[in-house]
DNA sequence: CGCGGGTTTGATGATGCTCAAGCCCGGTGG
DNA sequence: CCACCGGGCTTGAGCATCATCAAACCCGCG
């Protein structure tokens, strides 16, 4: 892969979802950097400011919450063809209240606030591209909250397993409790149980 | 108050967050219509579609999720000069996760997805103004959603007055414990407890 | 080979639920 | 105007779930 099919995966991303020009693609790909990763190399940090929207071209990403009691709470992960950021912070130039961590190696295509407003101003047709995928975050983001405050830890981890089989392969045990909501320890219980 | 007051309400609302010209205002406004609602009345239900997007104008609605024990969730309050609607139903014509009920008399403007489409390609700025709001709600939710696992119905509670104050008047205790995701008997047990 | 992070296991405890009963109070009808 | 009804709030005792603290174990990596 080259900086060019990084681009046209973005560029695929959203043809698929808004009508967009041969000159529209070229503007988009212009728009956003490349920039990798290491394996628990930090894309940005709580407390400073988030400036970058990204788009990961490869790898996986955990965005993640620590409270003033100094546990994490992950609040999703980003996959290959996911976003990852902080709205709150991107747009409003305030610290961020998440952090995100590369879980392996990765990939990803960013911007900067003032670049996206250019690019908004350049292609208006993304603003019906970011309202769609705002309201996708925002309809699975309701779903997880609906189902953690009616559900149960067991409960809650068969959903996950359901909807994103394979995760326990890339994803450690210990971080996949804390999106569940529970401790480490609490987990490991758990699938005992379960193997009952 | 009238239609045309009511009309006006929403628009200034708009012109708050976006430029509109008086020709798009009036496009607006013939756009949606008033309807009314007595106490207890249901905006719309759970397990229907909800083919409606509604701005309250006056009044105040709960919007909540049964789940499958029989528990009622209070996922948040629309007051005026919010926004009340399912998303996720709304953009797919699926039957919807959620329910919406006046709590006390309320008047709303509401919109149909055919209509709110046709509004977007006459009115292409309303793009951005969607997107804002989809993005100040994720927040929102994202804020809620943290708090609910990082927090114990104490702090969620003095949280929830801090940033609502005059809620209680305004909403039965046991709705409030039902947006703090606790039992009635526990908000009860809670607020005796915290008057020590 | 030994270090260290991640996982497991155990004992104990806090938080909030379940079930059950009593109480308060506003609304309704006689 | 009072008696009754019913929903909502309170109180109590016991219980389930998951957290806390502590220790042991496992295993990949330097």
């Amino acid at each position: 892969m080259n900086e060019t099919a990084y681009k046209n995966q973005l560029a695929d991303y959203i043809a698929q979802r808004i009508d967009i020009t041969p000159k529209e693609r070229e503007i988009i790909a212009n728009a956003y950097s490349i920039k990798t990763f290491k394996k628990k190399q930090f894309l940005f940090e709580q407390g400073h400011i988030c400036d970058i929207e990204a788009f990961v071209v490869s790898g996986t990403f955990r965005i993640f919450y620590v409270d003033t009691k100094g546990l994490e709470h992950v609040l999703y992960f980003a996959f290959k063809d996911w976003w990852a950021g902080d709205i709150a912070s991107f747009n409003s130039a305030e610290p961020s209240g998440l952090s995100a961590q590369a879980l392996e190696d990765s990939i990803v295509l960013v911007i900067d606030p003032t670049k996206k407003e250019e690019l908004l101003k350049q292609v208006p047709a993304l603003e019906r591209l970011f309202r769609l995928i705002t309201q996708k975050h925002l309809t699975v983001l309701q779903k997880r909250f609906l189902l953690t405050v009616s559900a149960n830890a067991v409960e809650r981890y068969n959903e996950l397993i359901k909807r994103s089989p394979g995760i326990e392969q890339l994803v450690p045990q210990h971080q996949i409790a804390s999106y569940l909501g529970i401790l480490p320890e609490s987990l490991s219980r758990m699938k005992k149980q379960l193997l009952k």
